[in-house]
DNA sequence: AAGTGCTTCAACCGCCTGCGC
DNA sequence: GGCGCAGGCGGTTGAAGCACT
């Protein structure tokens, strides 16, 4: 014969805990320990199931829970132990003293799960999903800087292979106007980016492989760059401090561009924004435009341009 | 201010494994 | 050895709060 039943369904109580309840549940492990689940409920003097004791213990009451926002690092740890164990939250959990099982679960459903398919990110695999490739997200830094332990080296020679080289550079050129630099929209075999490409976070990309910089080696205007909330300096006449800037703009020449941005009609570009000097550009009048349009038919009188990052830019039809 | 839709997360559901009988 | 329950786990739900119109 095997164990009794852990508790009569009928009359037991559901839903949202009491503090009353809590205090019962509290008072009785405080004293007699978490012990048998089965017969807890009715010592304690709990109209509730063994099992949901238990869980609201485990989850909530316990003392040694920690409440509040996931740190940075506990969202990388998190993001890393799930690319090795997947949904195996109780082995999360274990690795993150002080949090549950149910509250990395939910946190991974509700935030890091939807901010990776945004990144164009395949939450199951970790690897990118070239066919929803959210450009303008992975241009924010703030991502980026959550999800740049992703991105190995490998990885970005998969987007080098599979993505277009030219929207590649295209997102560079992006990704300088939002005042950072995304080493992975870098890599691209045939642009010719040099080196010293800072991250917001300080890492450096030296060509082959990212490093951590030391921040003092930053030079003085890096952290305004770095930080849009601050007074920006000059990008297009201050060449010392955005070096690739010039080289960047000068790899692309108007007849590819107008090419680009009609084949990805998500990317607009917009006027009056200083971005990038090249004298194949030109201003468009106001406001949003058609994509690609009056490119060779506008004046070259100011060589500004800014390029509004699209929510999804779908590049399936480049592969 | 009211209605609607969206997000969050505590709690439940149901399955699996280990173990007592 | 087999039955059946407790405990553990991952998936799902739904109430509450929030944001937007």
């Amino acid at each position: 014969m095997g164990r009794s039943p852990c508790c009569e369904k009928d009359g037991l109580k559901k839903g949202p805990w009491t503090p009353e309840e809590d205090q019962k549940l509290v008072k009785y492990i405080e004293k007699h320990g978490q012990g048998n689940w089965r017969t807890l409920p009715k010592n304690a003097g709990l109209a509730r199931c063994g099992k949901s004791c238990r869980l609201r213990w485990t989850n909530y009451l316990r003392p040694d829970i920690k409440r509040g926002r996931f740190s940075f690092e506990e969202e990388q740890t998190i993001i890393q132990l799930h690319s090795i164990l997947g949904n195996k939250w109780s082995a999360i959990a274990a690795r993150l003293p002080g949090r549950t099982d149910n509250e990395i679960k939910n946190y991974w459903n509700t935030h890091i799960r939807k901010r990776l398919l945004r990144m164009g990110i395949d939450p199951v695999t970790h690897e990118p999903r070239f066919d929803l490739f959210n450009l303008s997200s992975l241009l924010n830094p703030t991502n980026y800087n959550c999800y740049q332990s992703l991105f190995n080296l490998d990885t970005i020679k998969s987007f080098d292979a599979l993505v277009n080289p030219d929207i590649l550079r295209l997102a560079a050129l992006l990704s300088t106007q939002n005042n950072y630099k995304n080493p992975m929209l870098f890599q691209s075999p045939e642009n010719s980016i040099p080196s010293n490409c800072t991250t917001q976070s300080g890492q450096f990309f030296d060509g082959t492989t990212l490093v951590q910089q030391n921040v003092s080696q930053i030079p003085d205007q890096i952290p305004a760059l770095l930080n849009p909330s601050q007074p920006q300096p000059n990008l297009v006449s201050d060449n010392s401090v955005q070096p690739d800037l010039q080289g960047l703009c000068d790899t692309f020449d108007a007849e590819l561009l107008q090419s680009l941005l009609e084949t990805t009609p998500d990317i607009r570009w917009m006027n009056n924004q200083t971005t990038c000097s090249n004298p194949n550009y030109s201003n468009q009048t106001s406001g949003l435009s058609t994509p690609g349009s009056d490119i060779e038919s506008s004046s070259h009188t100011s060589n500004l341009l800014q390029f509004e990052a699209p929510e999804l830019l779908d590049v399936s039809h480049f592969f």
